[in-house]
DNA sequence: CTGCATCCGCTTCGATACTG
DNA sequence: CAGTATCGAAGCGGATGCAG
């Protein structure tokens, strides 16, 4: 392991998360539970040595833990630790000030939905939840699914979430970022046919009132 | 530039900041402006073609800037934008998490006492300045300055302090990060002769007890 | 002296192939 | 499915050189 040798807890926090992939391998593990070879398909571009590189020193510095599950499914399962939880306000904070470098679109880039899971995370970070919450959000951002749960005290991932949700949200990830970014108003959007939302009126109105509270991230940055 | 191909904010942000160095340069310049020897000093190990070179991709992603200071001191500085400062709460929540690190001791690492100052920075966040703010603290860990400025609303770096601080504390690099992580008290590391804290009895009571607000790092970790 | 560029040995990464 | 093995390419670290 390479470190930077400096008593600083950034560089200390480096030695151990600043690799390649290795806060990218949390990311994923943040939104769920995932075996080695979804994490590889979630990862594209990763080698497979690489990936199980990072596992291994991940595991070693306490962020993530394996566990087999129980026969028939067999397997083995990554997870974040409690330590690893700790990494949410690293992410979510690079997500706040990477959002505005989603302006440009998304080109040939890989996408998968759940991570804007995190963008909405990120971005309801510090708006009031009051009157909204609470409230159960499911994400459909190109077909793949993620819960958020709006609670008095902020929005977080809902991992455990089960049952139906108060309200569904359905876009295509090029929406769902311009939607986050006050690109676009939600409403507008559902005019488009770009987005759909889908719930009790009141659930469903209280989502865009969430969503309007937004100050959006394009005024925030060169 | 290798660049991850994601259509995420977090991956779009590691494109950028997630090299190795990076973030450390930003650290640096979040200080205070620094010229490229003084960067080169300050982050002992960097090569300095990579450091130049560090510097241009920064540069051409707006989050530093180049500027010549006039004769007769001729030469080139380097200082964060404002989207450059948009990264502090990124170090921060990074020296956050990583803070709990520094408990196994400098050891052989590098130290300069200005790298305390994000300690404080991220020890003191979400602390309540009510009762001590307004407040300028200087800090001398290992005989390096910088100053604190405690508001109302938070901790932050003070760059363009000028005049005498309100109070002055003055210890060496280990007793300061075993006093922001609680695991001494400022008195009694006073009373060893480890830190120094001079000034008004007022002033100086009031960072005491900001210190004594300070919830420790020790048991938020594994 | 500052601000690099060049060269070189070493490490890490990425792609592919292969195995229990 | 969950990795390991291998190998060329890219990146890094250290030393040196050099122009302004």
């Amino acid at each position: 392991m390479r470190s930077y040798a400096q008593f600083c807890p950034v560089a200390r926090a480096l030695d151990i998360v600043g690799e390649r992939w290795a806060l990218l391998i949390v990311r994923e593990l943040l939104i769920g539970p995932r075996r080695f070879t979804d994490l590889r398909d979630g990862l594209p571009g990763i080698a497979s040595n690489l990936l199980a590189d990072r596992l291994r020193s991940l595991e070693r510095a306490g962020i993530i833990e394996r566990s087999e599950l129980p026969p028939p499914a067999a397997s083995t399962v990554y997870r974040v630790t409690e330590r690893g939880r700790g990494l949410v306000p690293v992410i979510v904070e690079l997500a706040v000030w990477g959002a505005p470098l989603l302006e440009s679109g998304r080109g040939e880039d890989h996408f998968f939905g759940r991570w804007m899971t995190l963008l909405e995370v990120a971005v309801f970070r510090g708006v009031s939840t009051a009157g909204v919450a609470p409230l159960l959000v499911e994400l459909r951002v190109d077909g793949e699914a993620a819960r958020l749960d709006i609670r008095e005290d902020g929005v977080q991932i809902a991992l455990d979430a089960v049952g139906p949700a108060d309200v569904v949200f359905i876009a295509d990830g090029e929406t769902a970022a311009r939607i986050l970014m006050r690109d676009i108003e939600v409403d507008d959007a559902v005019a488009q046919g770009l987005a759909e939302v889908i719930g009790e009126p009141d659930a469903a109105g209280r989502l865009r009132t969430l969503i309007g509270r937004v100050d959006g991230f394009r005024s925030s940055t060169a």
